[in-house]
DNA sequence: GTCTATATCGGGATAGAC
DNA sequence: GTCTATCCCGATATAGAC
């Protein structure tokens, strides 16, 4: 996690990595021990621990290697034609896909997910710059479309996605559904929700509606 | 947790259940081990894994005991007069204000809480007994208020309440401003929004909308 | 039925030698 | 950078006292 100047380093901590997941693939999460995952990583537990601070880093390792190859994915999603609708439900579809093989090892990631002051949790301080990767492109998706968005929403909107987004995720990663079709069914209905309202808040007689939600999200957020 | 015939075996349960709240509170749930709580109740280990058989068992008994307190005071809130959005605000500064010594408890529990498969979170099937009661009062505050509500909305609002107190409990346990301040604000911005979308709800043309939101709740829920 | 005392296990995590 | 040894944890088991 710190030090990867040399080679053999870099090469011990994706070794353990590489371990790490295929062990929690191949087995779950809980049943997976660090001396597990040192020993078919072939290095002593110390060493995990030297290079991964705890059993959650290792799947946050993963998730932050998955985000870089997601890049291109998401820009492919964004690039397709379609009304906003359908370019917001592929850039999150996009996501789902990728992640579809380690799914049950992202669930691992819930516990320390809800706490934003946990290191790990998608709202901390430190994954800021993760969070502020997956902003930009719900920003380029806004630009990009042909939506006209009041200007007191406007600032807000990323941050909106975003966490419709999140909703989502979460959903994916607890749903039983086989196949989790029902998270696709929410992804479809809830894109379609997300627009309509979007569409709405054009409409004249909805400022004070819209400016009461706003102001809610500024108590949320906390801004005095 | 088995066997409490006897008046003593009653009251060395509740004395290690005391103690295990004390813990928890003075120092942190998480810092706090079972030897730790047997030893500060005057008990063997062993003793208390005889009354809770696990740490979880601990805060499950928590819950239903602090569940079972919190009747009289809710109760007293919804008998107080006021509008809907008063008294939906007071049920959950109910709650709030129950909880305020252990808020801190409440915050470690949340890593268990956000998995609808951990015994612990309020969304499990162990909790659900805690929850239909809390559904309850829910109902009785619709019941209780002059407001109109669209039959098909119905059925779903008690739990639609139910997850906005989840949200305010959730931000309130988070919430680091003094004395929760942020949170008190969005209990009063949210009621008055709630409300503010029941009244409208009401109106003729938002019809179509409300059936959009409805139809996704369904799909949440995972009703086919 | 209600405990005490103690030993044991595998888990996450750490300290300090090398 | 890496390893060995160790710590403390939750949990279980057991044997026995009252």
């Amino acid at each position: 996690m710190f030090k990867r100047e040399t080679p053999k380093a870099a090469a011990t901590a994706h070794r353990i990595l590489e371990a790490a997941l295929d062990r929690f693939r191949s087995h779950s999460f809980d049943s997976t021990s660090m001396r597990d995952i040192a020993k078919a990583a072939g290095v002593a537990t110390g060493a995990a621990y030297y290079y991964y601070e705890s059993k959650e880093a290792l799947v946050m390792a993963f998730y932050q290697a998955a985000s870089n190859e997601m890049q291109p994915l998401i820009q492919a999603a964004l690039n397709q034609q379609g009304s906003f609708e359908d370019r917001l439900r592929r850039l999150i579809e996009a996501k789902l896909n990728y992640f579809e093989p380690n799914r049950g090892v992202l669930r691992a990631l819930l516990r320390s997910g809800i706490d934003p002051k946990h290191p790990l949790s998608p709202f901390s301080d430190e994954t800021k710059p993760i969070r502020d990767t997956d902003l930009r492109w719900f920003e380029k998706l806004i630009e990009t479309s042909d939506l006209t968005v009041p200007a007191d929403l406007r600032p807000e909107l990323p941050g909106l996605l975003w966490m419709f987004q999140m909703g989502v995720i979460y959903l994916w990663v607890t749903d039983e559904s086989p196949g989790q079709r029902r998270t696709r069914l929410v992804l479809e209905l809830g894109a379609k929700a997300v627009t309509g309202l979007l569409r709405i808040s054009n409409l004249p007689f909805t400022g004070s509606l819209r400016r009461q939600a706003l102001d809610l999200i500024q108590a949320v957020k906390g801004v005095e």
